[in-house]
DNA sequence: TTGAAAGCGCTAACAA
DNA sequence: TTGTTAGCGCTTTCAA
């Protein structure tokens, strides 16, 4: 029993063709006829032969890969674990790519590193890259490399992006608590590094000015810990506070836990909207109220945009941000 | 301004050296002057040249890639965006893989696909793969193809193997529950299809066993619905339940919810112990009481075995579930 | 220490 | 319709 995986030549050699011809037979092309074809096919499957995409790949010059790159802001890369945005990120990259001969390979950057390996990524690229969560900075530098890149957060200009409508949403989350009763909505804001977080809290400051309402700011992180941390603070400081936007799911959970541990009750006392619609959302007690974020549908657009054309420099698509009520609010007055 | 990527050639013509010369340079191995050596490098760095991954590949003949694999029981590849599960392999393989020349692609097989996409996948493998979640008969399948390979779940038993005790940890959890007083002990299960499901129902089962207590369970198919629900009918068919066991926190999450929607409190009327500490855990309101399965660690560890040497034929290691107690059992009486 | 030359497995002109 | 012949960009003997 021979050891090595057969190549393309061993199944001309044995089916008795040239290697062109398998070649053709292989990768269905017109130029074989049926009979041979047969026999090609036959003799392959066999052989058990497959193509080695390697050497497909420098023969055609085009590697079919999508490059999805991710940089962990914070101690380590275990944020790539603890998040959802990313699961959903890849589901959505993943479900246009069953089919497609295409491959993906992920890269988490920590943030000390990424910027030394930012061009070496780009340089590297081949059907493209996406950018899950990169600063404007990097993704520019990322872009002048390589042009085959599509940004799912707002970034630099030339940066094409796919981008959630975040102003929008946070001022509509805000709008639909004020539209339950609520007047004094406090808010949980994400890192300023992120453009997202950035974008939400302006959403949320242009709505609270514009119902003549403080703006009753905290910050947490984009991680659980950190709702959960933000929102006791916010009502020791606040005990007036009969509602809270918070700009992730995530610490919407915490913020949940941190209520209900006061002996307040979620939606009575204190309503909350959060942001993303991710798996923390439902997990909570009571489940969240959130403004779903399209994840997947922006990620799978992103991968079919670099499978067909490159994106034009400066390529900006805008993605509607949508309220899905649960238990966190009250029902609307009839 | 030249469109085309550096070759070797180019640094080689441009450097006035062989292209021989570059390569040794470039991978660093003996048999090159320091002056040339210095003279190389720069002008590497001048042109912006990386090397091909792909001719480099096709060379040595050996392409640094693990591969991920898997398989989504289910409706859709949705699941792999909702379930925290695969973060948490994500997470680990990558802590591995960076600094690794080594790159990790991903596969979602829907069950439908599986079978038929499996040899292709085996053949293609080059580092190795991890099956994240493959069913033992498709793995056995897989290992035949392929011997650089580790599974993460129980499988056949050719396979090498990296598992949880899924069985103590299920008689751990119910123990403990037990231990705090608790007598009628509910358990909601995972899909038969899965086999660390299957191991946690014997666990559970032999715990309620020996302590001479009634057997109750339920299926919650794995997800915070199939928990709820299940919880739900568990409740309202056996009102006297002070307790449940729930396979994975997701569904710990629903059963929470289930719960408190009925009225009763946790962790005073019903204590949950759930399993894998997800951040489905944590963002449950109570948090949950649960299983720790040291997935990061588990697959770090595959990821380093493929990158050293491949595992023996019916290798096994077994990894220890922690019980890590939290607001949705009672503390134990001190 | 350096260079010349032969592949790695495949694709894609070009001939036949 | 089929086969012949160059490469793709790199590594790696083998000579010099």
């Amino acid at each position: 029993m021979s050891k090595a995986k057969p190549t393309i030549y061993d199944v001309a050699r044995v089916a008795g063709v040239s290697r062109s011809t398998v070649s053709r037979v292989i990768n269905n092309v017109p130029g074989a006829s049926p009979p041979i074809r047969t026999r090609v096919l036959t003799v392959a499957a066999e052989l058990g032969y497959h193509p080695s995409e390697t050497a497909r790949a420098l023969a055609t010059g085009r590697l079919r890969t999508i490059d999805l790159i991710a940089v962990t802001y914070g101690p380590s890369i275990g944020w790539l674990g603890v998040h959802p945005y990313y699961s959903r990120v890849l589901a959505g990259v993943m479900s246009v790519l069953e089919g497609a001969d295409t491959q993906l390979r992920i890269h988490a950057l920590g943030a000390n590193v990424a910027a030394e390996k930012i061009d070496a990524l780009a340089d590297g690229a081949t059907a493209g890259a996406i950018l899950a969560n990169v600063t404007p900075e990097l993704a520019g530098r990322f872009y002048r490399r390589c042009r085959r890149t599509v940004s799912l957060v707002p970034t630099a200009a030339a940066v094409p992006t796919l981008e959630a409508d975040n102003i929008d949403g946070a001022h509509a989350a805000v709008a639909y608590l004020y539209k339950l009763g609520r007047r004094r909505i406090a808010a949980i804001h994400g890192p300023e590094i992120n453009t997202c977080a950035i974008d939400r809290r302006v959403g949320y400051r242009d709505a609270v000015r514009q119902f003549g309402q403080p703006d009753i700011s905290a910050d947490g992180g984009f991680d659980r810990q950190g709702g959960q941390d933000a929102a006791l603070e916010l009502l020791a400081q606040h005990p007036e506070i009969d509602a809270m936007f918070v700009a992730c799911d995530l610490m919407g959970a915490g913020a949940v836990q941190a209520i209900t541990s006061t002996g307040r009750r979620v939606p009575d006392d204190v309503s909350i909207v959060g942001f993303d619609d991710s798996i923390a959302a439902t997990c909570a007690n009571p489940p969240l109220t959130t403004m779903r974020l399209p994840v997947e549908q922006m990620a799978a657009e992103a991968a079919r945009m670099l499978l067909d054309e490159p994106p034009a420099r400066g390529y900006r698509k805008r993605f509607p941000v949508e309220l899905i009520p649960r238990a966190s609010t009250t029902e609307p007055a009839a």
